[in-house]
DNA sequence: CGGACATTTGACAAGCTTCAAGAGAAGTGG
DNA sequence: CCACTTCTCTTGAAGCTTGTCAAATGTCCG
């Protein structure tokens, strides 16, 4: 079994000592501002891999923050297909929409083990009036997470498979690098490839081609749960795919 | 030259004389917030029918609420292939990502003429400060636009081009019906057939084709700029798509 | 060793794209 | 008023990308 750093313990009874606060990747939040969220949180939970956090159908009455681990966020139709809209890492916010657009429903599946913050759902307009700077970042947070989706929409709809694939670990590889979660060229990689299939709209087999055809260019390597982009500059113009320099996010 | 209803006139100077507010279709807003609205608001504009009012490159300093026409944000790669992520119709909050994710960069064009107010970029911070709850109804925007975007990611994931097709034209119908710019069963329909391709990452003939096989199986018409959901049920069926059920939405 | 699961590969079918070209509608200018 | 251009819609044919089916291999774990 793997072991995931992004995994390690849960989340720690008080924010000030919170390590994700630590890594200097997120932006520094006021005194006051920390108390509230540590009041505003309703408590903390873990999810095995492979468990499912929010149902399709049944919208959650909580907001999370994952802690560590992966998961992601998706959509079925009745027959079972399935489409990934996004991946979720540590520091994200989760069950946004879930708030607000009451249609418009979709799932949050565990990749790993993940362990994540809680906050009432209840508590968001109390947030929005105490604390205009974290409504801010909210909204920061969200825009933040559309412009993913926006980006696999437009592999879904205009990319083809090698161009798919290409774009997906280059996007993946950047934010955990971001994380400070790259070692020694490497980042952690626990999906599978019926978990690409799934993001970026194609079948598992022809995935599995698209994936050995480009590692066997040399382009990039998977073993052993880690992912390596042996020439990240192949990739990126096969990808077409230019990301804005990395900025501090903000962290509820 | 069609003429649609949704183009009209350019914005009224007050707000308090919108005829968008007049609808019944938006949330009621205080007179405090009506007046910050008023005067955060920096002026009006309009775009013609296939004009562009955000470059792709070129993130604009302003924000839009569109008040009458069609326009759609896109994203292209650099050899031309463009996805449409989502229409915009009147009462949408324009430009909003572009504020925070400093990547993601996305265009706007109109599809017929449009006519907008601009709010100038730097007063969201002030906004969230001083009125909270226009704050909040931003977030719920931005999650709603979201929403979207991930449906139209489902659709281009993982239905074939008819459940596509079935999709978006039942999409779009709903969103014109709430806005109460239904008549006899028909919504004005501005786009062409590759701005139907462009949006569900088809090639223009086979959205045609498509096109023509659905309207031949008696589901829909599209004729002199206008749609008929001939039998809604069988789209509804075919797209296995049920949205929520209408609600007021917040009007900036 | 046996079972569950992920990965891999080949063969074939199908859906979709591309290429090419014609028809119809609308605007332009002589 | 009519040629002319432009744009959109339409249709057919051929080819390629991707999906489906089937099965083998490998790995992990009980």
């Amino acid at each position: 079994m793997t072991r995931y750093l992004s995994e390690s313990a849960p989340c720690p009874p008080a924010c000030a000592a919170c390590r994700l606060r630590r890594t200097g990747v997120f932006t520094p939040v006021a005194a006051a501002e920390l108390e509230f969220i540590e009041s505003f949180r309703s408590g903390t939970l873990t999810v095995q891999a492979g468990g499912t956090l929010i149902h399709e159908q049944k919208p959650s009455g909580k907001l999370f923050t994952l802690y560590g681990g992966w998961a992601f966020r998706y959509k079925t139709l009745s027959d079972g297909r399935r489409q990934i809209l996004n991946f979720l890492l540590p520091g994200d916010l989760i069950g946004l929409q879930q708030e607000f657009s009451d249609g418009a429903m979709h799932g949050i599946e565990a990749v790993t083990d993940i362990s994540l913050c809680a906050f009432p759902r209840e508590g968001l307009w109390e947030l929005f009036r105490r604390h205009p700077s974290l409504g801010y970042d909210i909204t920061w947070l969200a825009a933040r997470e559309e412009g993913m989706v926006d980006d696999n929409l437009l592999s879904a709809g205009r990319r083809n498979a090698a161009e798919r694939v290409a774009m997906l670990l280059m996007h993946l590889h950047r934010r955990l690098e971001r994380l400070g979660l790259a070692q020694d060229g490497s980042v952690e990689f626990p999906i599978n490839q019926q978990h690409i299939a799934d993001t970026l709209g194609l079948s598992l087999v022809h995935t599995n081609k698209t994936l050995r055809r480009l590692q066997q260019l040399g382009l990039h390597v998977i073993r052993d749960g880690r992912l390596w982009l042996l020439n990240p500059q192949a990739l990126q113009r096969l990808a077409d795919y230019y990301d804005a320099p990395p900025r501090k996010v903000p962290l509820l």
